[in-house]
DNA sequence: GTTCTTTGACCAAGT
DNA sequence: AACTTGGTCAAAGAA
């Protein structure tokens, strides 16, 4: 009896850092990650400069459409320029300053695993775009039609989200579906809010799982269908079984395809509300979306810019997961909200003897849920090659700081940090302060000062808890790593005007 | 009569 | 070997 071995989000404070797959090898040596994205994107606006400084990059972000309208330093949309022609000159660029040799060697700044659609063209242009996958076969080893099937249901769960969104929005705030869906990874509008999953491996079963919307009136609204009825992802079922598991606290229903010899089957979990809390699908559809549930797939094609989008995301975010059929994933969705609670991307390793075709959603799980310990021993024991530990926690592992660019990264870590800039404000005192903080842990905090202060604390403090000796790595679980971030190394912010935005904002806070 | 759901029992795997 | 747990079977009942 083939098993189905369920993982779920990884427990944090642990987070595991994948290993490389096959796809990731596409990139080796390229590497576009976030940074290299971001660097990317300027390089084409700061043509002129080749390089540009990093001021300029963060003032570009700043300026950007998304960042503009809500205010929010976020994410920007040029992390949708296509991987292909600008990794090149965006290593060139690296190497002019130095990136590579200051990144760490054996920590690789992961790539983006979300990114926009440049504005033009169209997601499920990229998508299927020779360029990028194949309409037929992905490079994740999963056929159009396979990897349509497996986020039917993510698709109208987004789809129902939208509907959500667009009934408690203001007209004019309600873009074009079209237009949502091609905005949704990284909208960043305050007013828009969706979840967006990223994709993490699991042995056999992919899972999906989506935090709550955050919709003050959702509970006020009809379910939506697709996730009042499991069933309607286009294909049928017949449950076969139902069962309280030690792990959760919904009962367990099993389901199964009921197309003959279709293999599939997907376990959900409700809440008491009938809502579902989980979706697991496992194994993949031999066969076409059953043409008598005709609405279904009429809804699958209408919203085909959601299924693009999805498969973006899966896509995207699972290409270090979904790099081959059978291959499962797991997808952890995270609404996009403000800037400072962009989505958190949780990447785990995917082995390379894993079967994918397994989605499970996971809605209204609190973020600080913990797993139940059989999905976390599986996770580490299955899933995990290595661990940071949560600065929160008191650590005595070696402790690895990568050190990005951008303001938002994604670290192999799992986690997305945000970045705060800070610079002694005592007149002559050169000590900078970075501060890193993971949005999907707010405990987790990394530290990093920079320099001595020539001075003492103001207002009398004294002690001097926080000040660091130069090239020290001080982190809130005081675990010091003598390392000297890159990023300031590189800084230079002896002109004021030059200081990124970030910094300058941080200051005029911090003189406020 | 057919289809689907419910539910207790059984089985396999892990501890 | 016993126990726990998750997954599946299949009979019974409902729609």
């Amino acid at each position: 009896m083939a098993k189905t071995d369920r993982v779920s989000a990884p427990s944090r404070p642990t987070i595991i850092l994948p290993p490389r797959t096959s796809f990731d090898s596409i990139f080796a040596g390229l590497s576009p990650g976030p940074m290299t994205l971001v660097s990317s994107f300027f390089s084409d606006s700061y043509s002129d400069s080749d390089c540009p400084s990093f001021s300029q990059l963060l003032a570009g972000a700043m300026a950007s459409p998304v960042a503009a309208d809500g205010g929010i330093p976020t994410l920007p949309s040029f992390l949708a320029s296509s991987l292909s022609n600008e990794v090149d000159s965006e290593d060139a660029c690296e190497q002019k300053l130095g990136f590579k040799q200051n990144r760490p060697v054996n920590l690789v700044v992961a790539h983006s695993p979300l990114f926009m659609v440049p504005p033009g063209l169209s997601p499920s242009g990229l998508l299927n775009s020779p360029g990028f996958f194949s309409p037929l076969q992905s490079p994740f080893g999963m056929t159009h039609q396979q990897a349509l099937a497996q986020v039917t249901a993510q698709a109208a769960l987004s789809q129902c989200h939208l509907h959500v969104q667009a009934e408690s929005q203001p007209s004019s705030l309600v873009a074009s579906e079209e237009s949502l869906n091609d905005h949704l990874s990284f909208a960043s509008n305050t007013t828009i809010q969706q979840q967006v999953p990223t994709v993490i491996s699991e042995p056999e079963s992919s899972v999906i799982e989506s935090s709550e919307v955050s919709q003050p009136n959702r509970k006020s609204l009809p379910p939506c269908a697709a996730v009042d009825k499991p069933g309607n992802d286009g294909y049928n079922w017949r449950k076969y079984g139902q069962k309280q598991v030690k792990t959760s606290d919904h009962p367990r229903s099993y389901y199964k395809c009921t197309h003959p010899n279709c293999p599939v089957k997907k376990k959900v979990e409700r809440n008491f509300d009938g809502q579902i809390t989980e979706i697991i699908y496992k194994g993949q559809h031999n066969h076409e979306l059953p043409q008598s549930n005709k609405r279904a797939k009429d809804g699958i094609d209408k919203n085909s810019n959601t299924n693009s989008q999805v498969r973006r995301e899966l896509g995207v975010q699972g290409e270090t997961e979904m790099s081959r059929e059978n291959e499962t994933f797991h997808s952890v969705p995270r609404r996009v909200q403000a800037s400072t609670q962009l989505t958190p991307i949780q990447l785990s390793g995917s082995s390379d003897h894993v079967e994918m075709g397994d989605i499970e959603m996971r809605l209204n799980q609190a973020d600080n849920d913990e797993p139940n310990p059989k999905r976390r021993q599986y996770r580490n024991t299955e899933v995990g090659t290595s661990e940071v530990t949560s600065s929160h926690n008191t650590v005595t592992e070696p402790r690895i700081v990568v050190q990005t660019r951008s303001e938002v990264d994604l670290l192999d870590d799992g986690y997305k940090w945000r970045k705060s800039y800070y610079k002694c404000t005592y007149a002559g005192c050169n000590v900078r302060k970075h501060v890193e903080r993971a949005s999907t842990d707010p405990k987790a905090v990394v530290t990093t000062y920079e320099g001595k202060h020539n001075h003492d604390v103001p207002g009398g403090r004294k002690g001097g808890s926080n000040t660091a000796n130069s090239n020290t790595l001080q982190l809130k679980s005081h675990k010091v790593v003598t390392k000297k971030p890159a990023l300031l190394e590189e800084m230079d912010f002896g002109n004021k005007d030059e200081r990124p935005v970030l910094l300058q904002l941080k200051e005029e806070q911090i003189m406020a």
